[in-house]
DNA sequence: GTGAAAGCGCTAACAA
DNA sequence: TTGTTAGCGCTTTCAC
């Protein structure tokens, strides 16, 4: 039978000290002597102590504080579901004194963003989960939270240069390659396919960038010579040029397929693919927001590959929360499976996804 | 701010009682007058009391025990996978004082099974975790399970008779369905499909049957007229007849797609495809097992459906372990999300399975 | 520098 | 049928 942990207690009699001192050098709080602190060390890691941090937190009265800075929810299905992940893990988290608030900026206007992370600062916040969807204005951010000492989470989107606790997400570039697996299969013969980006400005957005580059070493590595690919980049809703070069592309007969590199560029494409007629087009898009669920039960869209904003959320403040109270150490990178959605397997992601376990907290 | 939750003595001063007896009504341990009962629950209902699941894990000092019976992992890739989620539960769980001990059996034994099944009986566990399947000899465990009111979860194989507490597993005729989507996807003209079942008693298996019968259905809808579907079964590695069968299914030209229903069948068809060269037939298999990991690779399995078996076996743990402290109630059916495996995204699966946080605890 | 002691919210044994 | 109390393992305060 497997035997009892060691506690505080043991070692502290194996040590001959009590447990307050034990703690103080558990935590390095110093006001410990040369002596006692050899001879706790000793036992330390001859007993290999895990300590409970079940116990831990409920000994602890500590209030901590978690911003989380994302793009307002309103009128944007995708951040909703973030959104969505953050209430979910508030009263879960309410439990080990675990304080969330969100902090909500116009992903459009730098101004927003300011405005919204200064708030953020103000309220004094012991981490933050940010989604830096603005690369230049989050930069001098993530400048102030390290003077201050606050650790922070990334996103959806990283920033490698940022020196984040950690990133959750999804490695966009294979991202981008699996997408090119999915809509290359089974097409034989020459054709071309269609990256399209929607409503994204692309200076600020590397990300989109990353997956047209997998989509394209895959498809260049899958067929070399036969196959050409059109990028096509819509501004706003109200480009018409790209209205244009789109129904262009659709009218090619040997267009094979399409990419779109967004959630919300998703819906946009396949309302055009069925405005015009070319249901039996391969397109592949973004995650599960209802109108491209529907497009995707009615087979204008194939694929949805699945980024999970809902779980990326949860786990970010999971990561925080178990840094700041538990002091675990938490993964640089954490990359998300690329979940790959047809209409076959959708209901069993939505039945799933619905009430799901929220708090993760691993003892080791 | 979010204020605290209440506690059983703000609910106990309210009540105008102790909180030994809140306590009670909680637990209905009875011993209560009606009086009490009632201010108590009056109490509750207006203040949505949601217990701290942490204090109650710390302040039971009670021992459980579950007994995990499974086939025995050795040799076998999949049942090596929900081998290893056990084992990695079990240290988590230690510091709830949950005790986890496995019993596995011969799957082609019912001596076997009743031997395991006896043993595990004998060390009075708390609950237990099943996989089923030797339907026959499962359903007098069962009974003798009930009998003694030990809680018991299945997983894998779903039994729906078996009042059990809980199952844990996938949908699978949804999962048949599913491996005919990918089948068929990108297909034209006329042909024909292969169902392959390999050294399974499909008497026993009424899982592997449900598989192809939402292989068929979806075929059947898909393409009403132009497609045959042919079904194989080897019942022994020695079956000869068999192999003659797949060579000659392998050799018509018009064969578009192969199905096989388990995991280690996969490894084997995978294997007669590449020996008569026919990389290029559509292949859809399950599981991430080493083997079928790199005929993904190199192209002979175009996907693999995940069937998640460490995954399964924590969730049963971890269901029966917080039924056991927390008296958290079970969904009485879990049905993972059917995950497709293709070479883009099986690294992206593979560094994410490795480590991750296994126990899960909801708090509400 | 150190130890003793209170308390986190809960369970369970024990008195009353 | 009740209320009281002693823990669970840890943190944190406070006196020595």
């Amino acid at each position: 039978m497997a035997k009892k942990p060691v506690r505080i207690k043991d070692i502290a009699k194996a040590a001959g000290v009590s447990i307050g001192t034990v703690d103080r050098v558990l935590h390095n709080r110093g006001n410990v002597s040369e002596d006692a602190l050899k001879r706790v060390n000793e036992v330390l890691d001859k007993n290999e102590y895990h300590p409970n941090l079940i116990a831990r937190s409920l000994g602890s009265k500590r209030d901590y504080k978690i911003a989380a800075l994302l793009p307002n929810h309103l009128n944007d299905d995708y951040w909703g579901l973030a959104y969505q992940g953050i209430e979910l893990a508030k009263p879960e988290w309410l439990h080990y004194s675990v304080h969330i608030v969100a902090y909500e900026f116009d992903p459009d206007l730098a101004s927003s963003f300011q405005e919204a992370s200064s708030k953020a600062l103000k309220s004094k916040p012991d981490g933050v989960l940010i989604a830096p969807i603005l690369y230049n204005e989050t930069f001098p951010f993530f400048k102030n939270l390290a003077d201050k000492a606050i650790p922070f989470v990334l996103f959806n989107t990283n920033i490698i240069e940022s020196n984040a606790l950690s990133f959750i997400g999804q490695d966009l570039y294979h991202s981008g390659r699996l997408a090119g697996e999915l809509t290359c299969l089974g097409q034989t013969g020459e054709g071309q396919f269609g990256v399209l980006h929607v409503d994204e400005d692309l200076n600020d957005s590397i990300h989109l960038v990353q997956k047209e580059n997998g989509f394209r070493d895959f498809i260049a590595e899958r067929y070399p010579f036969t196959h050409t690919i059109v990028s096509l980049n819509r501004t706003s809703s109200s480009d018409f040029s790209f209205k244009k070069k789109l129904a262009n592309l659709l009218s090619q007969p040997d267009l094979k397929g399409i990419f779109v590199s967004s959630s919300r560029g998703t819906e946009t494409a396949a309302y055009f693919l069925k405005e015009y007629g070319k249901k039996e087009i391969r397109m592949v898009g973004y995650d599960l927001l209802e109108k491209n669920i529907a497009y995707l039960k009615n087979g204008i869209i194939d694929f949805l590959i699945h980024q999970k904003p809902q779980q990326q959320a949860i786990e970010g403040i999971n990561c925080l929360a178990n840094h700041l109270i538990f002091k675990k150490e938490a993964k640089r990178v954490n990359l998300f499976p690329l979940e790959v959605i047809t209409s076959q397997n959708l209901e069993s992601y939505i039945a799933n996804q619905a009430e799901h376990t929220v708090i993760n907290i691993s003892v080791k």
